[in-house]
DNA sequence: GTCTATAGAGTGATAGAC
DNA sequence: GTCTATCACTCTATAGAC
């Protein structure tokens, strides 16, 4: 037969783009099918617990996206400022510059936190903790490196939170900047 | 007849909370009505809008308490300083150290932003500008206060945003109290 | 036949409008 | 309370690949 369905990683970055867009309440199965083109058998094909089950995969997605992009750098780079100056390019790419939520604040916001509450604390705790052990290996105390990176990471998603509420795509990129200084990286291009 | 319901201002805050509990499209009209005790006939008697009509009188109900007890103060205290430390408070009560979500913030993230987008722009632009006016009355320079003021507006967002995420609130007691330090204010008792 | 992927009618429950 | 629309979801049927 053919093969008309996208891979699942294709799915399942539509499928987040629903969600981003509408909420996990606001995101119906009508408007799922109707972004990815497949009906709801094939939906209930690829995610048998449904809607709740197409979340959390779209949760571990990007998780899988930030790990690769942003966490592991943070840990691996030789440099650790090397390593958080990519986890800023990779931030501000992600978010489109600001055009793009954070999916997972989002949930955390909302009732539907109850229901991934462990994805998202996950999600948020090794962000902190991965940037927290970049900012000690780079000479800051091991208690004001929690802080900075708590502060630094709550600043983006406020920032985007602000952005958002603005539309101003300004306030996002004035917010990396002074993040980016404020952690002792030079100024972008 | 009988006068079962609230006045507007406790209707207001009941219905604020089921919003705040279970975002826009999560907040049933069942639930409204089962949390105000008010039938559906009473709440479209109260909002003949429906829904929308509630959500938009709870932001103004909400951007109402913050002009009196945030904006106003920042205006019009004559020590700027006062002003800002009496923000920090009245926020800190507000967000019941961390408990409760920023429902405007709430809102700005979701699709229900479409709907609300001046209210929200409002909110926030209005909280910005009259935090930037008390810094620069205090002496920053104009542009710097702007800067901060931004920051700083964010930086609750954010510090919200993670405490509910990390289900911790001494993210939040952390966040304002690096705040305060940053705005020059002396630290809290 | 078996497996995977598909479409979509039909379920009861519940939504918001009135 | 009544209305209709829509919700998440189930189920049956069907396709082609093996």
């Amino acid at each position: 037969m053919r093969r008309i369905a996208p891979d699942r990683d294709q799915l399942l970055g539509i499928v987040a783009e629903v969600f981003r867009e509408h909420g996990y309440e606001g995101a119906s199965l009508a408007l799922i099918g109707e972004a990815t083109g497949l009906g709801k058998g094939s939906l209930y094909h690829f995610f048998p617990g449904g809607k709740e089950e197409m979340a959390r995969a779209v949760i571990a997605h990007i998780d899988g996206w930030f790990e690769d992009n942003v966490f592991a750098p943070l840990r691996d780079s030789t440099d650790p400022q090397a390593g958080i100056g990519h986890m800023f390019e990779a931030t501000d790419g992600y978010f489109r510059s600001g055009r793009r939520v954070c999916l997972i604040g989002a949930f955390a916001l909302d009732e539907s936190r109850d229901l991934f509450a462990g994805q998202i604390r996950d999600y948020f705790g090794r962000w902190i903790m991965r940037l927290a052990e970049a900012l000690a290996r780079s000479g800051h105390r091991p208690g004001e490196a929690s802080e900075l990176a708590e502060e630094t990471v709550a600043a983006i998603q406020g920032a985007l939170t602000l952005a958002r509420a603005a539309n101003d795509l300004d306030v996002f990129s004035r917010a990396l900047r002074r993040l980016r200084m404020r952690l002792g990286l030079p100024a972008k291009i």
